[in-house]
DNA sequence: CAGACTCACATACCGTTGGTACGTACTAAG
DNA sequence: CTTAGTACGTACCAACGGTATGTGAGTCTG
């Protein structure tokens, strides 16, 4: 391979992605995540074969063996796809706000708003956990939802004038999140999604409100591990 | 078949689960239920085959399918087993606390312990809702485990003096639910499980004491939406 | 106690599925 | 026109979940 492979290099390979079968390629893969979304978010990641797959798409299994590795990669690829849309819609939604408690509250409303969308619900927030693997799953979410969650929760708390580690950040958008999307799904699925998001919008809020006030108490935050569950009734966390 | 079926009834069935082939059956299903809940946890649903389970078992496909009607019947027998142990075990731990709030952070701690129980931890928190459906997941949850969270979060709101509906309370419920479940999961992913329940337990209890600063202060539930991210900033929550 | 009957499995098999090996048409470059 | 490589299509395979059917031990009835 080595002999014949430096003749001297085309003008330049005219922009990857422009030459005409280049073009075909990408409608063909566009076509196979098309499918596969919609096949996935109606039945599901294991009830959907790859055969129906194909068949949506047109083309052949030889086609999607061409350009992913197998079933599991199609997934991915559809999973990125709705998840990176989803976390646009709710960057967009943040647009405009400086005050942390206002933006925590819109990022809110539009992380509900997206969590409605079947294809994130069913792809992103069902499935994807299974198929990719917590781990795999979770790397992805760091980077584009959760990433999201834990500026504002970061930005809330250090409204509250606390100071935290990047753990103890952590740790409270993880639960933040877990909340979010746990009542999301609640919404998703509720027969009046409407009313629950909106109890959701509410509940959250008030709980946000309730760190408000301790933030304008001056309350700080524990350092120990409160052992509040041995024997006796212990003073616990408030002041 | 109506004409031999009419003898006489047998003195008793002597107590069906005694005689011995019952008992046989009985040993042959927790033999079943042990190898699955086994493999399960160790690779997942997916990746468990049934000659797998029935290998290690010791028995054979045509038992299997006597007493289950496939795998997912077996896995929501697995499932229960596994759930309804973790809901005793936090059921056990909010005996002698009468106080709303003390009892929440040993629910939460207890929870903690549970959700780092590998079987717990892979087969309901992870593989459950993907395998039986989020529907049915649900309502395994809603007689257990989700329970006591209600229970939790109703005595808590209750004691807060605040007054909502069965339907608010749900909606708390789950909002605190997903953030246990998140963060449990966070939890037994983690480098150093402990110091992240730690974490989780301190940054919950954090929340709820923000909680308890607006009951004592009797700030009352919102019952409107409160839109506060269209256009300016608007005065938001806090009284 | 003897026979009929039933239950708890074992064995052999099938259809579907994800994945692979290989052939082929089309394209871009020389 | 040749040549190399890409983008598929076709034919096939192994593994898996599930089923149909056989069989022997256990149980009940007379």
């Amino acid at each position: 391979m080595t002999k014949s492979a430096r003749r001297l290099a085309p003008k330049v390979p005219p922009l990857p992605g422009t030459s005409r079968r280049a073009q075909y390629s990408a409608s063909t893969r566009r076509a196979l995540v098309d499918a596969a979304e919609g096949l996935f978010t109606e039945h599901g990641y294991a009830a959907t074969s790859l055969d129906a797959i194909v068949a949506e798409a047109r083309v052949t299994k030889g086609a999607l063996y061409h350009h992913y590795s197998g079933k599991q990669a199609l997934f991915e690829a559809v999973f990125e796809r709705v998840e990176s849309a989803g976390a646009a819609s709710i960057q967009s939604s943040l647009k405009g706000h400086q005050d942390p408690w206002q933006k925590a509250l819109s990022g809110l409303h539009a992380f509900l708003e997206v969590v409605r969308q079947p294809s994130y619900s069913r792809i992103v927030i069902q499935d994807g956990p299974s198929v990719l693997g917590y781990e795999r799953f979770r790397e992805q979410e760091e980077r584009s939802t959760f990433a999201y969650v834990l500026d504002i929760v970061s930005a809330v708390l250090s409204a509250g004038d606390w100071k935290l580690n990047a753990q103890m950040q952590h740790t409270f958008a993880r639960i933040f999140f877990g909340a979010m999307s746990s009542s999301g799904t609640s919404v998703s699925t509720s027969d009046d999604a409407d009313a629950e998001a909106e109890r959701v919008e509410i509940a959250i809020a008030f709980i946000l409100s309730g760190l408000r006030a301790l933030a304008e108490e001056g309350v700080q935050l524990p350092t120990a591990p409160l052992d509040g569950r041995s024997t006796g009734p212990v003073e616990a966390t408030s002041s």
